[in-house]
DNA sequence: CCTGGGCATTGATCTATGATAAGAAAGGTT
DNA sequence: AACCTTTCTTATCATAGATCAATGCCCAGG
């Protein structure tokens, strides 16, 4: 809980008698490789956020193609929100990339952590901000620039995750086929410029 | 002002005596069609709520080519949240497609109205949760669908505005050429099955 | 140390969409 | 009504990226 615990105290300043409180409300969980966390049709009743290790959010059309929304590593939170948040059936999968550990995070211990502290409140809304911003620049790109461009872009955004994500998946991501990807990093490497 | 009341009525659920304090803090103002009022560089001071009339927000890359956000018609708020929130510059350009009246949302209004109404702090959130499953929608459609197939989403989704935004900037917010989608719909009008 | 199943690469097509260009239609303005 | 501008359509050609198929690679488990 390393992580968690100093997400909690810097970003939302919780002081550590309130700490020692909320703890309480957690569950950390080891979740292998591959295991599928939440399932289309399953209300998100947690938001994971990760220890260690590499989770992704995806969805899978009629013809069983995966669509990959996100990726999450140390100190990421990954959850369905809107499913979490409305209590809606979610349409996502989430599953593990690597033998990852996660702290649950249920609707129970947010409350508890916005009575407790007011920068919690105020870090959850900057955090809902923040996903909000990201997602707009993803469906700007999307509407504006060719593959190589988004690669490039995926590159400078995540250059950690180049190695641990396999290729597919971050054509997934992308938008695009594997093929392409391939094609795409073929180019790049035939011209270093830069 | 008529919208705009009855939506703070309704949905942030403000009593008809703090309703009077607060609408001390708007100004409401007319924007003839085609005028722009957020250009790329300055800050978005105010969330512009559509009391008549049609708004859009946009991005323009180098080459001049646009790219569509949002658009904004009756009772729909339109701005660069981020930039808002942030205090950043904004990248984004809003401007009238049709003569249109808005009611100008600054912080100080946000601030006053999450004061005097638990509702309208709790009714900010759900916009922005709303906001992010719209969005997440949206890249998911990029990802995953054909442009005959985000056209049909659209007017299911926007069928009010078929009829009100030109059909090029429809195009725009769809990520494709208006041409493309001339012959989108010439397709679907040939095959008119169900 | 073999071996089999994901991964990545590569090549050969195919296809949806882009680019360009031109004409037709639709509005607005005088 | 006549005119000009913007929008929409249509046609042709060009291209990024998809699809299909084959090969090689790697490394995880027996």
């Amino acid at each position: 809980m390393k992580n968690f615990t100093k997400y909690l105290k810097t970003k939302a300043q919780v002081s550590e008698e309130n700490f020692e409180l909320l703890i309480k409300q957690l569950a950390v969980k080891k979740i292998a490789k591959g295991t599928v966390i939440l399932r289309p049709g399953e209300v998100c009743k947690h938001s994971f956020f990760v220890e260690k290790g590499l989770l992704r959010s995806y969805t899978m059309n009629t013809s069983g193609k995966e669509h990959i929304l996100q990726f999450g590593s140390e100190n990421w939170i990954v959850a369905d929100r809107s499913s979490a948040f409305f209590n809606e059936p979610s349409e996502l999968f989430i599953d593990a990339i690597e033998d990852t550990e996660v702290i649950l995070i249920g609707s129970d211990f947010i409350e508890k952590a916005n009575e407790i502290s007011p920068y919690f409140r105020k870090y959850n809304q900057i955090a809902l901000q923040n996903h909000i911003r990201h997602q707009q620049k993803r469906i700007n790109l999307l509407l504006s620039a060719s593959a190589e461009t988004r690669y490039m872009n995926f590159i400078q955004l995540y250059p950690d995750l180049i190695s641990r994500v396999p290729q597919w998946m971050i054509a997934s991501y992308l938008g695009i086929t594997p093929e392409s990807l391939s094609r795409v990093r073929k180019e790049l490497a035939n011209k270093p410029l830069k």
